[in-house]
DNA sequence: GCCGTTTTCGGCCCGACTGTTTTCAGTCG
């Protein structure tokens, strides 16, 4: 049962709970919703955890929903959900997928027209409210039967727009939006919040905060967006659009003077601002996007901060960087003013992983540029040094001398960059497959003309957790493999990535002197930011690489550092901060 | 049902918008 699949189930306890008595069950409710949160936003298998006997270290699972995983687990069902959910017709958490309609509304429909099967209610609902029968049900009115009925049918045209973008794409929506909105006279600011500011690796809706002190021209701007289907909600202090490629935006304002509380609130995550506010409760403290009220003094005025440093100060907290914001011991290290000094785009010296255009006859992919282009735009982005990494030449179209020949004739290329340009250092890399044995694709002696190997798995992902371990660990344990490349292999939205043993893994790195990854390619964002958070507890070092194939994807470094930074890496993680010369030395270790 | 530097008992974030009401329920972030 995947990760997923847990929480879909948790979200049915859920609507089951409220339709059946949400007062009663209240604490439940948000138990189970808390945990289904933390089981959707875990990188790790919940059934990786659970046979690790680890499901009580994720937050919001206590003794007894750690009782139901294990149950589902040994079973394949729980008895107390079984109760829970008795006598809630199944169609009802079909109907509970499609926003806007929620528990109580879904099992009035079922109920009210008998649509217990849950093949054909989608189906049976849109023909009800094309016949006017949903606006007859006391509390439903003609115009919710509109909004029902079109909620559905985007539901069955569009299914595929509910998956999540991935960060850059997210990011140049955004940006549109936002020189749009700097256009208005009337707003002051604009800028990007939620899980888009957290730099989380996919984004589900576009938040944009906009600070003004004429609220209501700013969202009628905002409304007005060209680019807009529809307007999915427009208030005095919130607005919602679709943009007609079906990603929905949301839209806060604020007075200027009181914009570092609404950068703080929409920025979130949920389980931080939570967190926050109770904790603020217990210093007397109301929080909200709009200030915050003390609740111990007569007036209970609202203080207002126009900065989010303000806003942390107020509460003694330092600032806390937006990727970190997830309620993972942020908070506490907050209060104590002992917060990672956290790796930044400026402290990279240098990307290792790239690929040219020259001819070297891989068996994968190609670069687009020229060794002499991908450096010169090296040195555009301030680095000291580059790495080329082409991949291996093609091990069934050439012998052992061919391979030979192929990268010795690479790196007498690289030699004449390096004597007629003195602005960039170069190390003559490759990215080397591991084959299904361990051994790497090339020979000892091709490997001697390299100043360092990365190496990396291209085949056979469905082999099994041990032996992947096994294949992976014996790869990187010849001396010149020093780099561990896109270490889990997923693809966001894609595929989920091959099996490793990631504790045996990081033993192995921590005892070797190996280096993992983090590979910036957009779909890629692997290693995954828990994973990097567990390699800096044991001490591994990392490298934040591109990957590039062209000179424009060599502009991605920064969303590495971002999944560096959400992982809590700091510079002396970083492998590639290093000085040429250290960096040098690393490789040689 | 979770959680702990006020607490192993007794708390549990805060506010927005819509539609159907005539003061609120439902849904969302």
């Amino acid at each position: 049962m995947s990760n997923q699949q847990i929480a879909k189930l948790f979200r049915n306890v859920v609507a089951a709970y409220s339709i059946k008595d949400e007062k009663k069950f209240h604490f439940q409710i948000l138990a189970y919703q808390t945990a289904a949160e933390t089981i959707l936003n875990t990188t790790e298998e919940i059934k990786d955890l659970y046979k690790e006997g680890k499901l009580i270290s994720l937050p919001g699972i206590g003794e007894t929903i750690k009782g139901r995983i294990e149950e589902l687990f040994k079973k394949d069902h729980v008895a107390h959900f079984d109760w829970v959910l008795k006598g809630i017709p199944k169609s009802v958490f079909v109907l509970i997928e499609i926003p806007t309609i929620g528990p109580k509304k879904a099992y009035k429909l079922v109920k009210e027209f008998s649509l217990e099967n849950p093949d054909e209610v989608i189906e049976k609902l849109i023909f009800k409210a094309k016949n006017g029968e949903i606006a007859k049900i006391p509390s439903f009115g003609e115009k919710s039967e509109q909004d029902i009925l079109r909620a559905l049918l985007e539901y069955k045209t569009g299914k595929n727009k509910t998956a999540r973008m991935v960060l850059p794409y997210a990011a140049e929506i955004a940006e549109r939006i936002i020189a749009y909105l700097k256009k208005s006279s009337v707003i002051a600011e604009a800028v990007v919040l939620g899980s888009l500011r957290r730099m989380m690796p996919t984004v589900g809706d576009i938040d944009v905060a906009v600070a003004t002190n004429e609220p209501e021209k700013a969202i009628q701007y905002f409304v007005s967006y060209p680019y807009k289907d529809r307007i999915v909600e427009k208030g005095p202090r919130t607005a919602s659009i679709l943009t007609s490629g079906g990603k929905q935006i949301d839209l806060m304002v604020q007075p200027t003077e009181g914009f570092g509380a609404l950068l703080q609130h929409f920025t979130g995550s949920k389980a931080h601002n939570v967190h926050l506010r109770e904790f603020a409760l217990k210093k007397g403290l109301s929080l909200s996007e709009k200030g915050i009220k003390n609740l111990k003094g007569k007036g209970q005025k609202l203080k207002t901060y126009d900065s989010e440093e303000k806003f942390y100060s107020a509460l003694g907290l330092s600032w806390i960087p937006p990727e970190i914001r997830e309620d993972t011991g942020e908070i506490e290290l907050a209060e104590q003013q002992n917060l990672p000094q956290l790796v930044e785009l400026s402290d990279i010296k240098g990307d290792l992983h790239l690929h040219s255009d020259f001819p070297i006859e891989p068996s994968h992919d190609l670069g687009h540029n020229s060794l002499n282009e991908m450096a010169e735009y090296a040195k555009k982005l301030n680095y000291e040094y580059v790495g080329f990494s082409e991949h291996n030449p093609s091990i069934s179209k050439h012998s052992k001398n061919d391979i030979y020949f192929l990268i010795a004739r690479r790196n007498n290329l690289i030699e004449q960059i390096i004597s007629s340009n003195k602005g960039i250092r170069i190390l003559k890399l490759l990215e080397i497959d591991i084959l299904t044995d361990g051994s790497l694709a090339i020979n000892n002696n091709s490997l001697d003309l390299l100043d360092g190997a990365i190496v990396s798995i291209h085949s056979s992902f469905n082999t099994d957790k041990n032996e992947m371990t096994k294949r992976v660990i014996e790869g990187l344990s010849h001396p010149k493999a020093k780099i561990l490349a896109h270490p889990t292999g997923r693809l966001l939205n894609k595929r989920p990535g091959y099996n490793l043993d990631f504790e045996k893994l990081f033993d192995f790195c921590k005892k070797n002197n190996k280096a993992l990854e983090i590979n910036s390619w957009p779909l890629r964002l692997d290693l995954p930011d828990s994973l990097i958070r567990q390699a800096v507890k044991y001490k591994i070092k990392m490298v934040i690489n591109t990957d590039s194939h062209s000179l424009s994807e060599m502009n991605l470094m920064k969303y590495g550092v971002a999944m560096a930074r959400r992982g809590w890496a700091e510079k002396c993680d970083i492998i590639n901060t290093l000085p040429y010369e250290k960096l040098l030395d690393w490789f040689k270790k």
